[in-house]
DNA sequence: GTGAAAGCGCTAACAT
DNA sequence: ATGTTAGCGCTTTCAC
């Protein structure tokens, strides 16, 4: 069934050891022996056997990649950049993905069992010092998306910068009541936009005023996000703008504001977060971050640890966008149907 | 650095066969030995280390997914449904996506390589003899999803029904001209939607009218349909309805009418295909097919054909379901703006 | 340049 | 009920 190293060896007379040699490179087999052995090999059809190498070699050639909840345009982008970084360097990924928040720890712990990959990727999960420890314990290179901890690599957006930039275009914008949709309870980056937020509210002098959604398992869904703007309208009291802290809850802001036979930005305007694929379609002004770039350099950079442990840990962050679309233009220049909606190409 | 079975047995005072029997569950260990083994193990913290366990066993605990271009929501919701069965059995998911579709075949390559994963789940990959004579060569069950061969266990939607569907839906919706957005080279799938639909026309004595995107490197993008629709559009002879081969292109159709001041179904009425989640809040009349359920049913199938490989290939076909929202609304009841079109042939 | 042999950490006969 | 031992397929000293 499978054609092993000894097979070639017995065809080719020569030891395994040279064909394993000749497999991995080595200069000391001479040419002939080399072009026997090769011919052998693919007249036989070998391939080595991945487990059986990872075993002697001491490595997997795989890396994995947790994610929490795989229903999101957000991790879909990032895992494209980790795939294409991973694949591009020749290693597989594992794909361990959580069905509710809870279930992260036990994925963990499986993609931390040893000889199952190489390093890990771990997103948007918050490390305390009790997960850090676990994730020590592992001993295998592990690198911080959408998440932070002096231990590890991080990849994050400046989500206070993103925070602040959301609500400073729409306060310049001159929306006067300008409130923000957050989820409870409340992820780092969550808080940080919350902080972002507040503090271009407290710069212009006003008072924050913020609604959280607690839907279960997952606060920032787009059901959350159209339940709460229900109970924001049925409130009758409506904010002239709203800060969504996500994108994902965006689109169910505007569904509950459509159905309420309301819209955007004509009777409130909406900021989102992230750039999701479907925020070009709703032409939803929101706070871009980047990322496939994110996945990719998150990516790279295990890959670099892998080759060098060493490494100190490095907290990379990137500058988020302000991306102006339909749902926040300027009350003063809102010839409402103006489309200035352009494919965008991306990274 | 790593504790084995060996640390555990000199510890315990047992042969390293009586701790891989604890952990193997064997019934054959007192339940004194037993508690003494547990006790060690986890007081050293010991994980059974993944590459010799598959080694010895010659299994490895691992499916694969090969998937073209991830950037795709139909993907996405389908690999959920591959990660929610293969998580529910303990195995683990290795993802393999190319780039484009010509990478897919090294993609195959390296996820049919001995070792690396014990059966293969194969997405929306035409398999002719030849890929299919590679396939085998693999030794390892696979299951297709959007594909079909007969040598292989295979979960589809019925295409050429859903093509009907629309097609149907549309004349019946009192639409004369109703032309369908395909693409170029044309995948089985897309293929048989066209059938479907040239059926429909010709049962109500009508010229199918067909065109196609050849966008690179996948016509199955939003940025596909897009062109396509602005085409149709500068053509200046639009079609009453339109029917989208795929729910990643109808986004680019409706962003290009709304860039040409015109919107379905006032316009031109619009019907996709899939239900991926973008089609909810565009509000966009599809055929959906259960995509979940699909990757959740091909998964089972195979870890299924894991325990017993004998069993007989199978080609299961789901039934599409015609979705219909507000871009195909009755004519009846959907006034046009302007009837500038009179009855004229093809493009 | 090539071969012999000792692992890598575990499972699974085969003993006892 | 427990121990001994031979693999699983490959890499890697260490000799020659």
């Amino acid at each position: 069934m499978g054609v092993t190293i000894y097979d070639i060896a017995a065809q080719a007379d020569v030891s395994i050891a040279t064909v394993s040699r000749v497999f991995n490179g080595s200069p000391r087999v001479s040419e002939s022996t080399r072009a026997r052995v090769e011919g052998v090999a693919d007249a036989l059809g070998y391939r080595p056997h991945a487990l059986a190498q990872g075993l002697a070699r001491k490595s997997t050639g795989v890396v994995s990649a947790v994610i929490p909840v795989l229903t999101n345009d957000f991790y879909m982008e990032v895992l494209r950049g980790i795939q294409d970084a991973v694949c591009a360097r020749g290693l597989d990924l594992l794909v361990y993905s959580a069905l509710m928040p809870e279930e992260v720890d036990s994925q963990l712990g499986r993609a931390l069992q040893r000889g199952r990959a190489d390093g890990m990727l771990l997103l948007s999960t918050p490390v305390d010092d009790v997960r850090a420890a676990q994730l020590e314990a592992g001993h295998q290179p592990i690198v911080l998306v959408d998440a932070a901890h002096p231990a590890f690599d991080s990849f994050t957006v400046d989500n206070v910068e993103g925070g602040y930039l959301a609500a400073r275009h729409l306060i310049d914008a001159g929306y006067q009541r300008v409130a923000l949709l957050s989820v409870s309870p409340e992820p780092p980056p969550a808080r940080e936009r919350r902080e972002g937020y507040e503090r271009a509210l407290r710069e212009s002098g006003r008072t924050p005023e913020v609604y959280a959604s607690a839907h279960r398992p997952y606060g920032f869904s787009e059901e959350a996000g159209y339940e709460v703007m229900q109970e924001i309208i049925a409130g009758g009291n409506l904010p002239d703008a709203l800060f969504a802290a996500s994108d994902l809850q965006a689109p169910g802001v505007l569904s509950a504001l459509q159905d309420a036979g309301l819209s955007a930005p004509a009777d409130i305007a909406l900021v989102g977060f992230d750039d999701v694929r479907v925020a070009t379609f709703a032409r939803l002004s929101t706070i871009r971050q980047p990322m496939y770039t994110m996945g990719h350099a998150a990516a790279d950079r295990l890959l670099d640890r892998l080759d060098t442990p060493s490494l100190p840990p490095t907290a990379r962050q990137f500058q988020p966008k302000l991306v102006i679309r339909a749902t926040s233009e300027c009350a003063a220049f809102a010839p409402k149907s103006s489309p200035q909606h352009g494919k965008t190409a991306l990274a």
